[in-house]
DNA sequence: GTCAAATAGTTTGACGCTCAAAGCATAAAT
DNA sequence: ATTTATGCTTTGAGCGTCAAACTATTTGAC
């Protein structure tokens, strides 16, 4: 019991590391090479379709919202984000993606689709179901453990 | 099969972005507040037993020996790393963690280790093993993907 | 043995990421 | 109308990162 969280532990602690590094020379090799894995991340929150608020999408990376600000400053710069003040209220900055911010959404999301693909591909359908439900498993306790976290 | 590729992809992203967070709060609420979780992965590439040279930490870590030379010094300065010059070759810095450095690294271990084996409690044996496999099936093909890349 | 080249690590300059705190504009409450 | 609350931006400080220049030491060629 003890060598299965061991292993569990250390095959996470591994597939996390790899997978940031993959991502972020992915990005570096690519047409994208003005983009950090931090900026990819915020604009895969912004997401493709409805426009998020500045201090929904802060909440969801779970960075300050002057964090997000100054980032967002540097996306608009390098054309990926634009920001589009609320006319129902003028404080809120709604947040979309520029054309070529949606272009990149779309490759990196087809990226990390295919990254979990070809995994899933090597393994039964009942293996890959059992990987699912673990997953969810870690997730629900995860998502719990924070919801116990002072802010 | 789409639909499960989709799943386990938002899982995992779900899953990295949680444990990162739940690792910076919980340091931030310990008593060992001025660690960061970069620091913290420092500490855990340092490990408790064998001494490691500072590129041996850096190509762990996969930063610049000029990146992890910067950490360190501040690491140093807060009583969490040591450095001894090697007597064999006078050019080699190995790196160690003080009594501070191993206390905290066995926080965090314990921390890692517990998060995981409340998951698995949860799972039946069988279950367990199947999330494990699944695990490294993905590892063995981000190691591979990995050593596509060009450095 | 001497000198050039290679190796291990450090320093520096520039820029991104992060937060907390102060500030600005607008909306809501009274 | 004035105060308070809300949404966002700016700023200052510290860490994280790299590339490039630098220092100290060892190895290799002769």
């Amino acid at each position: 019991m003890d060598q299965r969280v061991n292993e569990v532990n250390e095959y996470l602690v591994s597939i996390f590391n790899d997978v940031l590094m993959i991502e972020e020379r992915t990005l570096q090799m690519s047409q994208f090479k003005d983009v950090s894995i931090k900026e990819m991340h915020t604009i895969d929150a912004i997401g493709m379709y409805q426009e998020h608020t500045t201090s929904e999408v802060a909440k969801k990376l779970g960075i300050t919202v002057g964090t997000l600000t100054v980032s967002v400053n540097n996306l608009v710069r390098k054309d990926y984000v634009k920001r589009v003040r609320s006319e129902i209220d003028r404080r809120v900055v709604k947040l979309a993606l520029t054309n070529r911010g949606r272009l990149l959404y779309r490759v990196h999301d087809k990226f990390h689709r295919d990254m979990v693909k070809e995994t899933i591909n090597e393994m039964g359908e009942k293996e890959s179901e059992v990987l699912m439900l673990g997953l969810k498993n870690l997730h629900r306790f995860l998502e719990r453990t924070k919801g116990q976290l002072p802010d």
